[in-house]
DNA sequence: GCGCGGACGATTGCGCGCAAGGTGGGGAAC
DNA sequence: GTTCCCCACCTTGCGCGCAATCGTCCGCGC
């Protein structure tokens, strides 16, 4: 793991490389981080890693051990079944409001659309990533519910990844592309009753992908 | 404000006593606090303080001001609402997924209906809060999704209870009372049918006390 | 061989100092 | 009186050391 001076302070930065390093699986569940270490490894002081791993810990990625450490918790079928439960529920009926309320400016949404296509097709997948987070921010965004935001954002940013890569994952990949089209036309349109399937559809097709890649994991160990 | 030795760490006793602080008002919107003289003022060192802060801004309770400290946000109406409309949706259908599977013990749900109707009948205002939280806690618990749980229990620490004492507020607080001992029955009699309804009505009751609160206390300002 | 105890090592939580940076107010100039 | 500039104060962010605590491992006794 690598800071990048992107940021300014160390502890957003670690925060952010952390999150990307347990998310993408690169520190598998169970790892044990420690301030000291951590603070070795990166050449930093211990105080913003010990921030940072606070800061995860309320995210839900770490758990405290007492004295031993923070470990990198495991991603249980249980919690990413609630994770998909939630998102579902919160993104499918922003998503009807939104449609119901109409928009006025759809084109960020459909640059970062086109983001996600050009992604798929030159097989990108850390843009895939970002370009389907920016995509699905900003229809939060104009959904106009600043707290639903917040939730599903960080929602998404707490899941693993595992799946992603494989087979099946570059295949939803490249499914989503026309849906992510298909969403923003169904806005323009207003066509409410398509909407929550639509939705819906779009969250839940990743389920079985992650969810298969855990079980996966869990059986190796 | 403060410091209890109930918890070990100072931590969590300084975020739990601010919290408490803000969401009752003690400390109004606009508030600036600053490391250090928080750490004068409770007599402890700068670095739980400054730990405590940074998880209440993460909680959305504050927000940085580059240099100058970090200042109490404004509850807004806007969020106040999105907090109701997601708590709204989440507890509804956690509820109806508890009626429909069902639930052996309910007998911690009943020990804090009992709670509740004492507390309304004393008028011990932070025991009602105490209990009517545990109650919901419970609820969430059993209805077997950790994530939604959490989030949800997020959600009610981040609210502004400042037309708790008022008359609406006492009234409301009286007439969950019974409420509460429905939402067993209808848990007990998997009444389905009346879950989401009561739920809905007994959550969305408390918005207008609030919003009425806030909009007074803008007014004021 | 097996169980137990004590010491070692590592970790957390907290206290504290310092450099960098921004804010605001007071004083000077016009 | 008004405006502008500069300085002093306060803040954040970070580095670092220390006491208390816990897990672990090795050696000793049985």
């Amino acid at each position: 793991m690598q800071l990048v001076s992107g940021d300014a302070n160390l502890r957003e930065q670690v925060v952010d490389q952390l999150r990307i390093a347990i998310v993408s699986g690169e520190l598998p569940p169970g790892t044990v981080c420690s301030v000291p270490s951590l603070a070795r490894t990166l050449g930093i002081s211990t105080t913003p890693i010990r921030e940072a791993l606070l800061q995860l810990t309320s995210d839900g990625l770490l758990q405290p051990m007492r004295n031993r450490g923070f470990r990198v918790v495991d991603p249980s079928l249980d919690e990413l079944r609630g994770i998909f439960e939630v998102r579902m529920q919160l993104e499918a009926s922003a998503f009807r409001k939104l449609v119901r309320m109409g928009a006025d400016d759809l084109s960020e949404l459909e640059a970062q659309a086109d983001a996600i296509a050009e992604s798929v097709e030159t097989g990108d997948v850390p843009r895939y990533l970002a370009a389907d987070r920016a995509f699905h921010a900003e229809l939060l965004a104009l959904a106009g519910n600043e707290v639903l935001a917040d939730i599903v954002l960080r929602l998404r940013d707490r899941m693993r990844l595992y799946g992603i890569r494989s087979q099946h994952g570059l295949e939803r990949q490249k499914a989503s592309v026309p849906e992510h089209y298909r969403i923003i036309e169904i806005i323009k349109r207003g066509l409410e009753d398509e909407a929550e399937a639509l939705m819906t559809g779009h969250i839940m097709a990743w389920e079985p992908i992650f969810t298969e890649a855990i079980a996966q994991r869990n059986a190796q160990v």
